[in-house]
DNA sequence: AGCACGCCGACT
DNA sequence: GTCGGCGTGCTC
């Protein structure tokens, strides 16, 4: 009998919600480099087999051993790498979240279904030297032909067929050089190819105005060494241009760089422009990679062959092994925290990260947080600002105009048909911009007042007219329209309100000859059509362009001179503390728009408020002294970044079940925080209480410093798993939430 | 989260 | 007589 007490167990996360580690015995496998921690396992889990992470080797278990099962399989020979570990048992520890979990989110599919990575090859193209320089050139009638072969002896390690196609050269053309000897391919096992050690600029550096250099040298100057930036830039002042030349000064060491983008600032034109400066591949994470290729880009990176990476959130997670510099873009954009299962920041864990990696981190923005803003003001984060733009112009002054007591066409002022008019007659491109997709707003019966809710949500539906129907944009109920009010019978129902259809329609009907490109996630849904639209703005004939913040976020548009926001009301007032942060991002993002090339431009904001005081700093000031009044008043209510907060959301068909958990979670929590500088507040029900038929609750905690939020909310989560009443509702626990609904 | 077990209503 | 609804319980 082998002594219990020696026996080895491991202990294992798995892809559960539990947060916790599960015991096993080893099988009959047993790992070529002895058990360590990072090994990827396939385990019997309950009834099913699930591919889970050694997290801790030791030899005795909390249980009995008898209980115990054997792994099934050893997935990996080496570890996953510690880097990649060390930012998920982060992320899982901040975010309260399962171990287990947040390591299956962080991995390719392919590692997460079981995958070996060992053995796995790619193929690599050389040139090969041609037996003789005498004979006449082959390729002097193919120069395409003659281009690749010429980019290909610039690496002589060889380049993979996707870094060949992604610099525009055809299957054909690299077949044809391989029929004449020209090329040969080879077999190389992925880990043990090289890293690219070529030419690294395909086309050289542009030069840098003083403000750019003065960033870089900054940059520069400390990058053995966490350093965070705050680089502030107005639209246009060339923060891409720093971003691309500390790269570049970090791959020259051999270093990686890790680019984050926002969701839809991930475009071919993005990618176009890091790809035209760099030869060495740029590796890019975007939605449309199969899951081999994902894979490859995991291994690329966690083997330091790739030396630039860029991806939307999720790429935070990609493993780096010789991480030199972490860039997020436009930092400020919600789409770096994801709204559910994990809820995570991908822009707060860059900051965990370059600083566990002692590198640079670059937080660019022409409109930063006031989290970021925040630590920069107060000497945390370097604070570099770009204040120059590459155009001969300055930027454009908001002009407020004033929609009270003013006729609307389309939502639209008079002063804004002219102005749109007048721009058309110009040669000149018009942006309008509107928040809100369909028709309009609601629909309303004129004679008793009845408006068009949705049956499932505490919300009006949207009126939208191709095709015509009702539609909630908070879940996915739809109905016919009504040919006559439900409750009066009258047939006097009236569009309430204007939406990008209707404010479409009313200039197409206002000026018939000009093509009116409407632009929003109904009119974009096909999957290029949005690109093929942008193409044929960039050629530049006059139109007009109608849409949501689609268009205002990231696209070069350069020949609009006109922009005019219908509506520019939505987050002054709202519940929501970060509204007016957010609102005043947004159109300072729009605002950027407009005359970014040859011609100066304008912005037109209508507003029923002309005279609020926010609203009038932006448009006579701009963002940045709007933002330094917003962080005052942020500090006066001891709001977030004067405070850190957490969110308990609790969701239910049955209102009474919600209620019950609230309140029992609250008084739980507010008896343990008994002498704790933690503050709770609530049950409240969230705005919205009712969204597809379940009722939604919030419980908030707040604390003055982020040390102190954690015990609690990890007491609260806890206790949430403990508690078998938690099991009857849907709840989740957001840390650091972006927004209170 | 999965996935089973278990105990009550409308179907061939 | 069964098929299947989702409440409850468990996963090393």
């Amino acid at each position: 009998m082998p002594n219990p007490a020696l026996s080895t167990v491991l202990r294992v996360a798995l892809p559960s919600p539990l947060r916790r580690l599960f015991d096993y015995l080893p099988g009959r496998e047993v790992p070529s480099q002895g058990w360590q921690p990072g090994l990827r396992v396939r385990v019997p889990f309950g009834r099913r087999e699930v591919v889970g992470v050694v997290i801790e080797c030791t030899t005795h278990s909390e249980l009995p051993l008898a209980k115990l099962r054997p792994i099934g399989a050893v997935l990996d020979e080496t570890p996953l790498p510690s880097d990649w570990l060390w930012l998920c048992r982060f992320t899982a520890r901040y975010y309260q979240h399962s171990l287990g979990d947040t390591l299956h989110q962080a991995m390719p599919a392919l590692m997460r279904q079981g995958h070996r990575l060992v053995g796995r090859t790619h193929t690599l193209w050389q040139s090969i030297d041609s037996a003789s320089e005498k004979q006449p050139d082959p390729l002097a009638r193919a120069p395409r032909q003659a281009a690749l072969r010429e980019m290909l002896q610039q690496h002589p390690h060889g380049l993979a067929g996707r870094a060949i196609y992604a610099q525009g050269f055809t299957r054909e053309q690299l077949r044809a050089l391989q029929e004449k000897g020209l090329v040969a391919s080879r077999e190389v096992t992925l880990a043990a190819a090289h890293p690219d050690t070529g030419k690294l600029l395909a086309t050289p550096a542009l030069p840098l105005n003083r403000e750019q250099a003065v960033a870089l040298a900054a940059l520069h100057e400390r990058r053995d060494d966490f350093h965070p930036c705050l680089l502030e830039g107005v639209t246009g002042s060339g923060k891409t241009e720093v971003y691309l030349q500390l790269i570049e000064a970090i791959a020259r060491q051999g270093r990686q760089s890790l680019v984050l983008v926002p969701e839809i600032g991930l475009t071919p034109q993005t990618l176009a422009r890091f790809r035209q400066r760099f030869c060495v591949p740029v590796v890019a994470l975007h939605s449309g990679l199969t899951d081999h290729e994902r894979l490859d880009a995991w291994e690329a990176a966690a083997s330091g062959r790739a030396l630039i990476i860029i991806g939307t959130r999720s790429a935070l997670f990609t493993p780096l092994a010789n991480p030199g510099a972490i860039i997020v873009d436009e930092e400020h954009d919600g789409s770096y925290k994801q709204h559910d299962g994990l809820r995570y920041h991908a822009r707060d864990l860059a900051v965990a990260r370059a600083h566990h990696h002692r590198i640079p981190l670059v937080l660019g923005s022409a409109t930063p947080s006031l989290e970021s803003l925040q630590q920069a003001l107060s000497g945390n984060y370097q604070h570099l600002r770009l204040t120059q733009r590459a155009s001969r112009f300055p930027p454009a002054k908001l002009e407020l105009v004033d929609l009270r007591h003013r006729p609307r066409q389309g939502g639209l002022t008079p002063t804004a048909i002219e102005a749109i008019k007048t721009t058309l007659g110009a040669g000149h491109q018009v942006l309008v911009f509107i928040n809100r997709r369909g028709f309009a707003p609601t629909l309303a019966c004129h004679a008793c007042g009845w408006l068009a809710e949705c049956h499932q949500c505490d919300a009006r539906m949207t009126l939208h007219r191709h095709p015509p129907l009702l539609a909630c944009h908070h879940c996915d109920s739809r109905r016919a329209l009504p040919d006559a009010c439900p409750d009066c019978g009258s047939g006097d129902l009236r569009a309430l309100g204007s939406g990008t259809e209707r404010t479409e329609e009313t200039l197409q009907g206002l000026f018939p000859k000009v093509t009116v490109h409407r632009i929003d996630r109904d009119s974009t849904r096909r999957r290029d059509s949005f690109e093929q639209i942008l193409k044929e703005i960039q050629r530049g004939a006059p139109c007009l362009l109608v849409g949501t913040q689609m268009l205002a976020k990231g696209h070069h548009l350069p020949h609009v001179t006109l922009v005019v926001v219908v509506n520019a009301d939505g987050g002054l007032y709202a519940a929501d503390f970060r509204a007016l942060e957010h609102s005043a991002q947004l159109l300072e993002q729009v605002a950027g728009r407009a005359g970014r090339a040859a011609h100066p431009g304008r912005v037109l904001v209508q507003t029923l408020h002309p005279d609020d005081p926010h609203l009038r700093l932006l448009a006579e000031q701009g963002y940045a002294p709007l933002a330094r009044q917003l962080l005052e008043e942020r500090r006066a209510a001891k709001l977030p970044p004067f405070c850190f907060m957490a969110l308990l959301r609790i969701e239910s068909p049955k209102e009474a079940a919600a209620l019950a958990l609230a309140q029992q979670a609250a008084q739980a929590l507010r008896d343990w925080l008994t002498d704790r500088p933690v503050r709770c507040l609530g049950p409240v029900p969230a705005p919205m209480e009712r969204r597809q038929n379940r009722y939604h609750l919030h419980v908030m905690l707040a604390a003055d410093k982020r040390s102190q939020l954690h015990p609690a909310a990890n007491w609260l989560s806890q206790w949430l798993q403990a508690n078998p009443e938690a099991r009857k509702v849907r709840w989740s626990l957001d840390i650091d939430p972006q927004s209170l609904s």
